[in-house]
DNA sequence: GTCTATAGGGCGATAGAC
DNA sequence: GTCTATCGCCCTATAGAC
């Protein structure tokens, strides 16, 4: 055993999203969920560069299973085929690594205060810029990296909001499929 | 001749887009742009609800052009021609309005800053809902009303970062009709 | 207009792990 | 010895309360 209890980081994050839940962001303090963690405040900061950060604890993960589907997919797809890959990809992974319920709730929270959604866009930014670059890679010009980026994002945000909704039946993956068949329908 | 000298607001826009200018975001504080203005620090806040907002002091004008003009297209349009419509007569607009030179210059301090890149994030966000909402009142059904708005924000988006580049020759509606030309080509 | 709580950064001290 | 996680205390600016 050491000194310090394990997964500082970890606790740090459970005992933000308990009380996230429980009384709202804007309620609770950075000391507070320091305090149920079992740590200082100034702890919290060296793991969380702000009180938003602590709901985004996977750092690049999200973003790194795009990344990889794109650099991945075969030599003869085309870009927007490359980009359908990637996020059927992060949709699979999140639901296995994540699940539905989770998701869900977390979603509940960053919807619940603006600062949070800005975040989540932001997080999402990065992302597209990534499969930006990513296509780029594969020998894919601008706007067609860019655009093709943003249209993946869009099917995915689109098909995600649909999955944390009450009584959602369909799975990511499924949902992430209705998304791109309606956009080239609108398209076509 | 009133008490005060007019427009506050306007004062403090063009203070803060100054003093970001010259020192930055992080390195202004709400007092200096204020003390510019020739205001206090509590009148900032009574115009803008936080140092973000000055950034923004249009309010719902860019969010309006789009949505009379996805109220006003033709019954005919389908959903995509719409939002398309929408995202041309918004970028006329722009750059009447406000002209490249001054939309380049924001954008160089929003770039600059994080924070500053979430709060465009959320305002962006905010249109592509208001165009969703837009298309419901044509009569447009989920999911196609959100993807296609999200497809508008992606294709302006796109043409936005080219139109403030260095160089850039083409108007905004030009390379509007770029970026949606391109994707119509990545969905073919 | 004044007062105050909180975010969040700087810096140094501490005390394990190695 | 070095490295690294934790803590303590100081500070300022934001932003909301009164």
């Amino acid at each position: 055993m050491g000194r310090w209890k394990p997964d500082a980081q970890g606790r740090l994050a459970q005992a933000a999203m308990e009380l996230f839940s429980e009384r709202g962001f804007e309620q609770t303090t950075v000391a507070d969920i320091a305090q149920r963690a079992g740590l200082t405040e100034r702890t919290f900061f060296r793991h969380f560069s702000d009180k938003r950060e602590v709901l985004f604890p996977a750092g690049t993960w999200f973003r790194d299973q795009f990344v990889e589907a794109v650099t991945a997919a075969p030599t003869g797809a085309t870009p927007l085929e490359a980009v359908m890959l990637a996020v059927n990809a992060a949709a699979t992974a999140l639901e296995r690594e994540t699940g539905r319920e989770r998701a869900a709730m977390r979603q509940r929270i960053i919807l619940a205060n603006p600062e949070l959604r800005e975040r989540e866009l932001s997080k999402m930014a990065d992302v597209a810029a990534a499969i930006a670059a990513a296509q780029r890679g594969r020998g894919v010009e601008e706007p067609t990296a860019s655009l093709t980026a943003e249209l993946g994002i869009a099917a995915f945000r689109v098909a995600f909001e649909r999955w944390v909704a009450d009584g959602e039946q369909h799975s990511l993956p499924e949902l992430i499929d209705q998304s791109l068949a309606g956009i080239a329908a609108a398209v076509a």
